[in-house]
RNA sequence: GCCGGAGUGGCGGAAUUGGCAGACGCGCAGGAUUCAAAAUCCUGUUCUGGCAACAGAGUGUGGGUUCGAUUCCCACCUCCGGCACCA
């Protein structure tokens, strides 16, 4: 064999590396392990290990950290670089279902071929270190973590000093640290349940619960907790449905059967405690800024204030004052309530300088006091709304702002700072998952407010003065306030603050911060996921399984469809209820159930970065000593659809073991880069519908229906099965080999961006490589090329060198792989032309490629004659005096337009530089008979004469 | 609708972050080699006009700031990702 051929040599290397587990890293106190290196954690999005298998999008990320980690290593450093695999979920479940096929079989399946496709691409993995989150020895730890949750609360006064040494307000603490805390009269729960850090020594409230009370209180207090939430709820599926599964009909997508918008009991992640440390750790970390402004605009913190607007008047139900200045005198001495009180409609506004322009109310459908306020007269109108509304997604409810919908209750509210009476309106654009599900209108300086009241023509007051030459309608920005008595005149910023102290003043509210952030959902009714540690008692009490008892395996069932019905009221029975044997468990005579519902699997990817520490512990997560010596992550590359949730997640649960130092730091991911996405050319007719890309030809870069039909267009879409553009790596490698592969992906383009997949252009770099044999191997005898010499390099040749080695450095230590790659073609253009080439630049080279091309690299070092593998190898140094020019090319500009350019010496700089381009010949001629007025000098670039 | 990102040759993209627009690759055209082809090597390739030297235009659209704008500012258009039970 002579030829570059990829598919002898790469099998080979993946062989000689499993073999010999040369990518294998040991942990502190491990044999071969050495302290004296520094370390880099390399972390992968983990794959969902489904049936089709990878896909190009996977190896994209994958590819990069593979160059990463293997340029690490040259480097001197400790490289942590492990795969796994997310392997609960839906699609084994749902395959599960449809063939009876149990779904740990179908994922060990898909797993293998995952494992076989990772290892083909020759990613340099420490595979000691594999896991899957679906085995009971990882989901073991994912229950004792939730059972950590389910153990704690969050005391958001309590002021401590981090382990780290930083000052934070809020944390979780142990659970019998509340019950303490209440025992003591330290703390009480308040009239909506939660923890009330108000003032000390009084627990009036908690001291009045008996036994079974205190102990529900104190249940909704942890931060893994019961609650009604609303949901989709689809009876005849058997379980909830994500707002995209839900049609506009308000119909399952799979199988059309009704969907209904209603509460259901679930388990909820307190993830709201920690929404102020979500944000201000941000800080901490080295993320690309949007990720971190989609983080904090999702965990939406805003401040405003609390205000309540007492009812006037309504329905016979209608909880009414009566008379509005005896109220402002009550609440002048009972001050501003805990929670609202039935009388009044508690809003919540980041305007509150604009009380006196709030010219109407609106209630969420799903308010509580909609049913009591409405009259007589309106009942029938407000009901039917009602009824249409709660079927709405939310995304539904707020897309539409042209369409705004609302109906009138008959009810009216007094605006506390003015006692006007102003009238009550139910309408959806209020959600009742966002500040108190009721809203003062304020037409004036709310655009959503003044496209209602216009439509239902309510009143419009303006309270901030717009600019004279303002035409627009609701006015946002800044201004003095007008028509809002003791505000008049001051900026929005004082007036805020002025009526805060007002509205506290008198009881009428408080200033407050609210987060648009919302608790998170954990419940399942599923089969493939992690059972909750969680027994039920005959009374409704809940008791933890010990950590001693985990894990709570996964019982075998007989069908792991959820039980269906075609009753909306028919509860949820999960997959679990089926294993009979399983469900009950006895305790001391007494009947316990499990619960029947499984953890998202979100769960098992909240920390799977910390068992690839040490994955085969099995007294702890991980040991201390390795968390201590890999975490943070150093970087972590994965795709920008989990910008927010996967992210937010994690960085949850990593606080909450942070909190109870079970980790040593604050923030999991030190470094964050969000790859592109693999995209697909398509191509639609006149029409603008889906030509298959069988049936599409190429002519003279026009694409036409095959046999002749009309001409298409090309666009750039996601690879979908429907439109049958779904590339294969594994075809790609048999092509073209691994080598090639990652190189084109890396050459595509930026890693963040998104970008269509060309199979055309892979060609292109199979080509450099087989370039790039040739400079090494003669292609007729398959011995060293004749052409590599003993002797020293030229000057060129040792500039092009040293500017490649330079080049591609910088290039992987900023991710930017395609011009890393371009530079590879560079050096080779240079050498290929040359007679000879010297060997000790030649070897100099395959150092470079190795992070790259690591199978083409190893064989090219092993013909050279080194033993060993070319992972181990140094990185190159370069020689900075010749990996830059002497002299540069000057575009030499008149008036901003280029007309000559000189060479100079590269180190001229302002005077110099301008001194040296004026003596050009060339330049005195453009400037002969011109007055030349100013000369811009820039070293390196170019010099500016502004003449005329 | 809300949040985030992106628009540069026939195509993927580059541009030291305010300093020569189009690096590098694909494709295309021409040439060398070959009996021929593949492969390989060399040359050219933003557009318009011109044999050419050269001139003009040009980074989604329209304005602005600047000696100088792909880069900064304002308005608009288009596309992509996310919107909480797909993960």
């Amino acid at each position: 064999m002579a030829g570059y051929d990829p598919a002898a040599i790469e099998p080979k290397w993946q062989a000689y590396w499993e073999e010999h587990k040369t990518y294998r890293q040991p942990n502190p106190g491990d044999e071969g392990f050495d302290a004296s290196k520094p370390k880099r954690y390399i972390l992968d999005m983990f794959p969902y290990p489904s049936g089709a298998g990878l896909h190009v999008g996977h190896p994209l990320g994958y590819c990069a950290t593979d160059i990463y980690a293997r340029y690490s290593r040259m480097q001197g450093y400790n490289v942590l670089h492990p795969m796994g695999y997310d392997a609960f979920g839906l699609p084994a479940e749902q395959y599960a279902i449809e063939t009876g096929v149990h779904p740990a079989i179908t994922t060990e399946k898909n797993i293998a071929n995952m494992r076989r496709q990772l290892k083909m691409f020759g990613f340099s993995y420490d595979w000691d270190r594999e896991l899957a989150t679906c085995t009971p020895d990882y989901y073991k730890w994912t229950q004792w973590i939730f059972l950590r949750l389910f153990d704690s609360w969050f005391d958001a006064t309590c002021e401590w000093t981090d382990p780290t040494g930083r000052a934070t307000v809020g944390r979780a603490r142990h659970i019998s640290e509340l019950i303490e805390a209440l025992d003591q009269g330290e703390l009480d729960i308040d009239e909506s349940g939660a923890i009330d850090h108000g003032p000390q020594g009084d627990s009036t409230r908690w001291s009045s619960l008996d036994a079974d009370a205190r102990k529900r209180a104190v249940d909704q207090c942890r931060l893994a907790f019961v609650d009604e939430v609303p949901v989709n709820w689809c009876p005849a599926l058997g379980t909830v449905l994500a707002n995209e599964e839900v049609t506009n009909e308000g119909r399952s997508d799979r199988g059309n059967h009704p969907v209904f918008r209603r509460p259901l009991r679930q388990w909820m992640l307190r993830i709201t405690a920690y929404a102020e440390r979500l944000i201000s750790d941000l800080e901490l970390v080295d993320w690309p800024e949007p990720i971190k402004l989609m983080q904090r605009n999702w965990i939406g913190r805003s401040t405003g204030a609390e205000v309540d607007f007492p009812i006037a008047s309504g329905g016979a139900d209608a909880p009414a004052i009566g008379d509005f200045a005896q109220w402002q005198a009550a609440r002048a001495t009972s001050g501003f309530g805990k929670s609202a009180d039935d009388s009044v409609i508690r809003v919540y506004t980041t305007r509150p300088d604009t009380l006196f322009g709030a010219t109407y109310m609106v209630l969420a459908p799903e308010h509580a006091l909609v049913e009591r306020i409405t009259t007589p007269e309106q009942k029938g109108a407000v009901e039917a709304y009602v009824k249409s509304a709660v079927n709405k997604s939310d995304l539904d409810r707020t897309a539409d702002t042209k369409t705004k919908s609302g109906v009138f209750t008959g009810a009216y509210a007094y605006n506390p700072v003015n006692g006007k009476q102003i009238p009550i309106w139910v309408a959806d654009y209020v959600l009742m998952g966002y500040g108190t599900g009721a809203i003062m209108a304020v037409p004036g300086q709310d655009q959503r407010d003044w496209d209602f009241a216009t439509k239902f023509e309510l009143p419009i007051i303006r309270t901030v003065e717009p600019p004279d030459d303002f035409d627009g309608e609701a006015y946002i920005g800044e201004g003095p306030a007008i028509n809002s008595g003791m505000l008049d005149g001051l900026e929005i910023a004082p007036a805020k603050q002025k009526i805060i102290e007002y509205l506290e003043s008198t009881g009428q509210g408080r200033g407050a911060v609210n987060y648009k952030l919302r608790d998170w959902i954990f419940t399942r009714q599923r089969y493939w996921g992690e059972p909750f540690p969680i027994l039920h008692g005959p009374d409704g009490e809940m008791v933890a399984i010990a950590d001693d008892e985990l894990p709570v395996e996964l019982p075998e069932v007989e069908e792991y469809k959820p039980t269906i019905s075609h009753d909306e009221d028919h509860l949820p029975e999960p997959p679990l209820s089926r294993a009979t044997e399983w469900k009950t468990v006895d305790r001391d005579g007494v009947e316990y159930l499990r619960d029947l519902n499984t953890m998202p699997q979100w769960a098992g990817s909240c920390w799977y970065y910390l068992r690839f520490l040490d994955p085969q512990n099995a007294s702890r997560f991980c040991s201390r000593e390795a968390e201590d010596y890999w975490m943070p992550v150093d970087t972590y590359v994965g795709g920008a659809e989990h910008a927010v949730l996967h992210l937010l997640y994690a960085r949850f649960w990593h606080k909450l073991l942070f909190d109870f130092g079970e980790v040593k730091t604050a923030e999991p991911f030190q470094n964050l880069i969000n790859q592109g996405m693999i995209q697909a050319f398509a191509y639609e007719d006149s029409r603008g519908v889906n030509v298959i890309l069988d049936d599409v030809e190429e002519c003279d870069g026009a694409y036409y229906r095959k046999g002749g039909g009309e001409q298409l267009t090309q666009i750039v879409t996601k690879m979908s099965k429907a439109r049958r553009n779904v590339v294969n790596p594994d075809d790609i490698i048999e092509q073209f080999g691994a080598d090639a592969f990652r190189c084109y992906e890396m050459f595509m383009g930026p890693l963040e961006a998104s970008k269509p997949w060309n199979t055309r252009d892979v060609p292109g770099v199979y080509k450099l490589l087989n370039r790039i044999w040739r400079l090494y191997v003669d292609q007729d005898t398959g011995a060293l090329s004749p052409q590599m010499t003993a002797e020293p390099a030229d000057e060129q040749t040792l500039r092009t060198l040293h500017k490649t080695i330079k080049k591609v450095g910088e290039d992987i230590d900023s991710f930017k792989y395609n011009t890393a790659i371009g530079q590879l073609f560079e050096f080779v253009n240079f050498m290929t032309p040359l007679e000879t080439r010297p060997r000790e630049v030649l070897e100099k080279f395959v150092l470079v490629i190795a992070p790259f091309t690591p199978h083409i690299a190893e064989e090219l070092w092993s013909r050279l004659g080194f033993e060993g593998s070319v992972s181990k190898v140094s990185w190159p140094v370069y020689d900075e005096a010749l990996a830059k020019d002497d002299t540069v090319e000057i575009a030499v500009q008149l008036m901003g337009k280029v007309k000559t350019r000189i060479q100079l010496p590269a180190d001229a700089d302002g005077k110099a530089l301008e001194e040296l381009a004026l003596a050009e010949p060339a330049v005195q001629a453009l400037i002969e008979g011109k007055t030349v007025r100013k000369v811009i000098a820039i070293k390196g670039r170019l010099v500016n004469i502004v003449a005329n």
